[in-house]
Formats: C-alpha cells, structure tokens, sequence
RNA sequence: GGUGCCAUAGCUCAGCUGGAUAGAGCACGAACCUUCUAAGUUCGGGGUCCCAGGUUCAAAUCCUGGUGGCAUCACCA
C-alpha cells in the first residue's frame, strides 16, 4: 500500500526538504535524507489562519542538527522565505506555491498563495471530471478521484449480521452505520472493497419462535409487517421458556426445540416449511432497513448455507490431524498464545460459532481471492476473533495476518443493555418513523403547499438519515452509546442536519446569485472567516486516510462539523449578495461552491445523503 | 483471578503517530431576523484531563502500578 498525498502537501515537502539541504550543508552537517512523502505525513494544521495553513515541528530534526527547535524553524523559514524572492526573480512567472513561512516557537509555519489555492485546491474540487460514466448529479471534482492510496489489497469488509426470527434494534444500526461508512471510505481512498453480509437464520433462536409461533399464539398473523411480529413471537417465547424453567414442563419444551432443530437440519417437515416462509419475512424487514439506509452488499452469506460445510471442513481437518480431541469435543488448542482452546465440534458432533467462521473465511479467501478481510462486530466476539484468526495462520492461510476485527462497542438504553430476549429493545423502524416524523413537525411542515408532499416526505428521510447515521459515527468505536429516545429527537447543535443544513444553504447561494465556473482573483479572499475555510479545505484527505487507517469514520464526523461550523461563521460575516465587486462576489461564490463540495462528499463516505433544500 | 476496552467541563463527547493557550455540543445567563434559509451566529461563566510514579527538552496522549466501570474467559450465539 502506497500513500499518495494531495497537491499542496507535497508541494509544501519538496520546499521543506530543499530547506533542510541548504541547512544541512550550511551547518555542514551531514543528515539522513528525509523523504518528501514523510515530511507531508508530518504536517500538520496550525491552530488558526492566523499562525499558518500548514505547520512542520522541527523536533526531529532538532535532534539531528543538534540545535534547539525554535533556532531550526527559524533558519527554515529564513532559507525558505529567500528561496522564494530568488525563485521569483530568476525566472517570472514561474509558479511559486509559498506566499511566505514564519517560524513560531518550534514550528514552521507556511502560508500558501491565493494562486496555489485556486490551482491545486479550488479548481481541482469544483471543476467535474470528465469521466462519462459518472452521473453528473453526483459528479465529483478531479480532487476526489484521484485515489489516496495505491497498490492496496483486495479487500472485503463483513457487516450486519442480524438473526433472522428476531428484530433489528438500534443496536444493529450502529454496525451498519459503521459498516457501510467503512466500505464508501475505502472506496473512495482507492480500495477495491467487497462488501457482504452474515444473516443468522438457523440457530435456536428460530427454534424457540417457531415453536411459540406453532403451539402457543392465538394471534392472527398479521398481513403486514410480519417481520415486526415476527421478532415479537421470538421474545414472547423466550419469556415463556424462562418461565417454565423448573417446571415438569422444561424438559418437554426442550424435546420440542430438539425435533424442531432436527427438522431445519433435515430440511424436511413442518417446521422446516414454516422456516421458509417465516424466513422470508425477516428478509423483507432486513431488506426494508437496508434500502433505508442506503446500504448494498456484494455478496449476501447465509448461516444456513455455510453450516453443514463448516462440520465436513472440520472434520476433514481433523482427519489431517491438524485439530486435536479434548474431552470428547475437538478443536485447537491455543493455550501457549493465551487465547485458550477453540472448540469446533461438541461432543455431539455439531458444530459452534467459530465452525461457521471459519468456512466462511476459506470461502472469502478462495471464492473472491481477497487479500485483508475485515469483519464489523462488536466488542462481546474478540477472543472468538482472536482465536478463528490464530486457526487460519495455524491452518496455514497467508491471508490470515491480514485480519481485522473492528470491535465497537455496542449500544444500550439509559437503564441497562439492549436484548432481544427481554425484548427491552427500540426496533430500528421505529426510530426511523419516530425521527422522520420530528423533522417534519418541527421543520419541514412550514414549507407545506410550498412544497409537493414528495419533496417533504423525501427530505424529512433524508435529514432523518443525517441524524442517525451522524449519531451513530460521531462517537468513537469503542465506546458505548446509550441511547437515550429524547436527547436522539433534539436535533440541533453537532449533529448530521446541522451540516446538511449548512449544504443547503450553499446550494441556495450558488443558485441564487450565479456561480459561475471560471477563473477568480483568489487574493481577494482575505477575510479571517475566508482563510479559515480554505486552511481546512486542506485537510480532507489527511482526515479520510486517517479514518481508513483507524477504521474509525468518527473523525470524518468532527472534521465536517468544524468545516460547517466555519462555512456559517463565514456566512454570517461577509455577504456574498452585498459584496463590493462582481470580482469578490464570485471568488467568494467559488470558494463557497468547494466548501459545498467538499461537504457533500463528506457526508456521502458517511452514507448521509445531502437535500437540495431544507 | 487472567485478558481486552474505557475514565477529559454539571451532562454527552472531540483532542490524529507525544508538541503551539485542553476544545465542541447540550444545559445555564445575555445579544442578533425590514437585508444571502434563526435547523443559524456572537459573548459569558464552568477543568486536580481518575490517582501515584516513570520516560522526555516537552505527557490528556507513551510505560509501570493502583482505583472505578464495562466486556470476555470450551460444548451459547
């Protein structure tokens, strides 16, 4: 993998490191040659406009040198700021990038031209490449395109796993909130990503629900939202099996669940039909949810396809001798790397949790010739990770050290964690009409007769997706969220609709007073809100890698709040309606256009779609 | 008991591989709509960065040891 850093960063490196030439030379102090592309990864923002667009600390090169870091900066920016003038006069008209650097303390601090902003920021962002393939509504500059890594690994990320008979709660959406933001990040950085999916639809879970479903509701089934009622029958049957725990009665129930677990593995009988179509049901609910939120998967993987062949690859492997028996059951010990053993066949012969993983893994592998895999579950199955991941090295799998499993930590209501078993749980649907329902209340009915009903119901969908899936990213993956209904229904303040709001209102200024593409005078930008704007437009790429990096789109969510945040303090200072030429009207439109841009963007890796208007 | 994660303002959280004066939102107190969308903006108070050591020119950040919380530790998923 190969790390392509933007434009005005490698410029940036190539004046540093001709700096530290001329330093070293002057110090006549021989120096390890620092590479351009490691003095871009160590550049870093500036507190304000004010001090800089971009800084570089010279600690490191303190200790080369031998001199403090304060005298460093300063001799940096002497060097740098007189290269400037020569270069200026010894050839007009050459592009130059820097406008000037200043030492402060230990940093140096680098200001960039107006010109160097147009040309290898601006422009790049707003003017559309010329790909035909690309749908001009979603068209994005050439500044996107190009990819921020190269050379990278065919990769594959597994997320949303929901069991089938059960319903999905809040909880489910946090994984695939993460999961898809993860896919559209990679994408966009230059991975080839397969995405997939692990429904649980055997299991006793199904059992139990079939069960109550056939021997004790009196319920009509229901025509519509049968995947709802579905989950309810799981919880109404688990409360039953519990009540009858120490009762004549619990060895019967457990006869029950046996003949029915029997018949699923059979693939023949009552059970067995009535698990096709209730199975059917739970897939259109999951199927509701995903085209919600806008999430598609490559590649959909069924527990029920993957069971049986997981025991004939364990057993095989067993036969190899590459497993062990321990008290009857077999697996692999792992004791000497402290991951315990991992049981893959019980006594019985059936197999577990790890069994399925593992063939799901050796399909991953061989079916899609993936070179990482990445797997989006949460915290509770890291040493079940640890340990399917020791088995395939162990198994001889090169793919194997190639593994991640992003652990977030999960959601829970304010008095305790979520469980379907309890059936204490906020079904996503319900969140999902609850919020689309204050957004229309609480902003979009104003605009009721004004607007077609399509265009209201579509924006309150796509405002209530901004404050979900912003919700669900913006904290850090190994925390927990505790999902409080209310405080979710407040929608204001560091929240998804307040950047898309931010979007909207850039949409209706490039509209209303003509953005034109075209050149601009760029110096004209010289309000501090203006400046600030520009100096974090610099660091969308840094920001992406880093959550490619991490795994973790929350600073994705930071980093668009603070760029919203800047927009607007810059739309409450300079008018672009009132501004005091045509010249700065449009520079200020252009710079406003990238902002929007980039802003969109942002929230597309985030799978927040962006309303024309709200 | 072993292992992993977490602890920053009253509450919810940012703080990138150590580096510029520890920042947001909510809540609270003020100010701003005849002028580009007030889902907005400005100002104000509010901190023992869990504790104790250590490494370093420099620690909220790294290391060690505590304290508190959560998760997990073979026939569940």
């Amino acid at each position: 993998m190969k790390k392509n850093h933007d434009e005005i960063r490698s410029l940036a490196a190539v004046e540093i490191q001709q700096g530290i030439l001329v330093l070293g030379s002057e110090l006549q102090i021989p120096i390890d040659q620092i590479s351009t592309s490691q003095i871009a990864e160590a550049l870093v923002e500036a507190p304000s406009s004010v001090l800089g667009d971009l800084a570089y600390g010279c600690f490191s090169l303190a200790k080369q040198f031998k001199k403090s870091p304060a005298e460093i900066a300063k001799r940096l920016a002497d060097i740098l700021v007189t290269q400037e003038k020569t270069e200026k006069s010894s050839s007009a008209g050459q592009v130059s990038g820097l406008r000037s650097a200043q030492a402060v303390g230990p940093y140096l601090n680098l200001f960039f031209t107006a010109a160097t902003y147009e040309r290898l920021l601006l422009n790049p962002i707003v003017t559309p490449s010329n790909q035909p393939e690309v749908d001009p509504k979603t068209s994005l500059g050439t500044y996107f395109q190009a990819p921020i890594y190269s050379e990278t690994p065919r990769t594959m990320v597994e997320f949303s796993q929901p069991n089938t008979h059960k319903e999905m709660h809040v909880g489910h959406m946090r994984n695939l909130c993460l999961g898809d933001a993860l896919i559209r990040l990679h994408r966009f950085a230059g991975y080839e990503i397969i995405s997939s999916t692990y429904p649980g639809d055997v299991g006793t879970h199904v059992a139990k629900c079939l069960w109550y479903m056939k021997t004790h509701n009196k319920e009509d089934i229901p025509f519509e939202n049968r995947g709802e009622w579905l989950g309810r029958m799981y919880s109404l049957a688990h409360l039953r099996l519990e009540e009858e725990v120490g009762t004549p009665q619990e060895a019967l129930n457990r006869e029950a669940l046996t003949t029915i677990l029997r018949q699923l593995e059979q693939k023949d009988g009552e059970y067995f039909e009535l698990w096709k179509t209730t199975r059917a049901w739970s897939i259109d609910l999951m199927k509701q949810v995903y085209a919600w939120a806008g999430v598609s998967f490559d590649m959909w993987y069924w527990e029920s396809d993957v069971d049986a062949e997981s025991i004939k690859y364990v057993n095989s492997l067993f036969h190899q001798n590459k497993l062990v028996q321990s008290q009857g059951a077999i697996g692999m010990n792992l004791e000497a790397e402290g991951l315990g053993f991992c049981l893959l066949l019980k006594t019985d012969g059936t197999g577990l949790y790890a069994t399925k993983d593992l063939e799901l893994a050796r399909r991953k592998f061989q079916d899609f010739k993936i070179e990482k895999s990445i797997y989006v579950v949460d915290l509770r199955q890291a040493l079940h990770f640890k340990q399917v991941f020791k088995v395939l090295e162990k198994l001889g799998f090169p793919q194997a050290n190639n593994c991640y499993h992003l652990q977030y930590n999960y959601v829970e209501l304010p008095d305790g964690p979520m469980s379907s078993r309890k059936g204490n749980i906020i079904p996503i649907t319900q969140l999902i009409s609850k919020m689309q329902e204050i957004v229309k209340n609480n902003f979009l009915n104003r605009y009721v007769g004004d607007w077609s009903q399509e265009e209201i119901d579509l924006v309150a969908s796509q405002v209530a997706k901004g404050a979900i899936k912003y919700g669900m990213l913006r904290i850090d993956t190994n925390k927990k969220i505790v999902f409080d209904m209310e405080e979710w229904l407040k929608i204001d303040g560091e929240s998804g609709p307040f950047i898309q709001y931010s979007v909207a209102r850039i949409q209706s200024l490039c509209l209303k007073f003509g953005y034109q593409p075209g050149p601009i005078q760029a110096e004209l930008l010289c309000h501090p809100t203006e400046k600030e704007i520009l100096a974090h437009l610099l660091n969308f790429k840094s920001v992406v890698g880093r959550c490619v990096e991490g795994l973790s789109p929350s600073s994705l969510c930071t980093y668009l709040y603070q760029l919203a945040k800047k927009f607007n303090h810059f739309y409450h200072e300079c008018s672009i309606g009132q501004a005091e030429t045509e010249e700065l009207k449009q520079a200020r439109l252009k710079l406003v256009k990238a902002s929007g841009e980039v802003l969109k963007t942002g929230l597309r890796l985030l799978g927040i779609p962006s309303p024309e208007r709200m």
